[in-house]
DNA sequence: GCTTGACCTCAAGTCGGCTTGAACTTGTAG
DNA sequence: CTACAAGTTCAAGCCGACTTGAGGTCAAGC
């Protein structure tokens, strides 16, 4: 399975073929070439899609996503751009650690109601501590 | 600072008055009562507020906040959607802690493309690693 | 008691991320 | 060699999450 057209590549990477057009038409990956006029597409089509996706669910545009890698999947940024992302994402992951933590803790808690809870409360107060991340943050 | 008006409610949680009357109209905040036409707001609000923006980070749409959350920020749901929901957050949290790995790993490694280091393959395999977990799954 | 500006409602507009549809071309199977 | 399923382009449409604008109301300060 060297070379896969569009429907392959829908296939095993559960991305729609329309969606694979308009990424490429976006700049976030390149068909190999073409046989007559449909699209060919590398095995590494399936690595970057993946790339793709964590960056959407780790809360990035598809702009920023290409920007970070370019359309061959390659990490495009200098050592200090991709620290910071690294140190964006990090406290991301602490927010939705606790999170998750609170509503485990709710789960179980005989607290009459989670808010009088102070573990809850407590969790909840560090998942709300949204210092200027650059991410997500309202204006 | 007992009540507030929409637009102290706005200053202190940075979210904009035209979102807040969004929200109330999609259910996901209540106003305690009115004073005249106008909204005031309990002191809760902004943990409630906290608590929708931290849900949106964690990729959860609008609906989905309003039905782990009522419009009081009690959480609703059983033990064990709430524990699903948990599980369904680690996962992200692991996939996240993957990508984050995997950046600050290719801002210092030296191969020559970081496609071809093994380390950074390694994390994105793991970041790749998504199973049906119901969160931002394609079709 | 009047002005004024912050609030209100409601409809329409915007933007990102896709999807859909119509009209067309082409590689492959029979 | 023809039929056709699967591909292509391009424009328009859709959904979620808001924002904006026009026009109306009202509580507070002068």
């Amino acid at each position: 399975m060297k070379l896969m057209d569009i429907s392959e590549v829908a296939k095993h990477s559960g991305v729609p073929a329309s969606t694979l057009r308009y990424y490429e038409e976006q700049g976030l990956i390149t068909s190999i070439g073409r046989r007559g006029l449909r699209r060919l597409f590398g095995p590494e089509i399936l690595q970057q899609l993946s790339l793709i996706a964590l960056g959407q669910t780790a809360g990035f545009s598809l702009d920023e996503i290409a920007g970070m890698f370019g359309a061959n999947g390659e990490p495009n940024l200098s050592r200090a751009e991709l620290h910071a992302k690294a140190d964006e994402l990090d406290r991301t992951v602490q927010r939705l650690s606790a999170l998750s933590d609170g509503l485990r803790h709710a789960a179980d808690c005989p607290a009459p109601t989670h808010m009088e809870c102070p573990t809850f409360r407590r969790l909840l107060d560090i998942a709300a501590r949204r210092k200027a991340t650059g991410h997500r943050t309202a204006p």
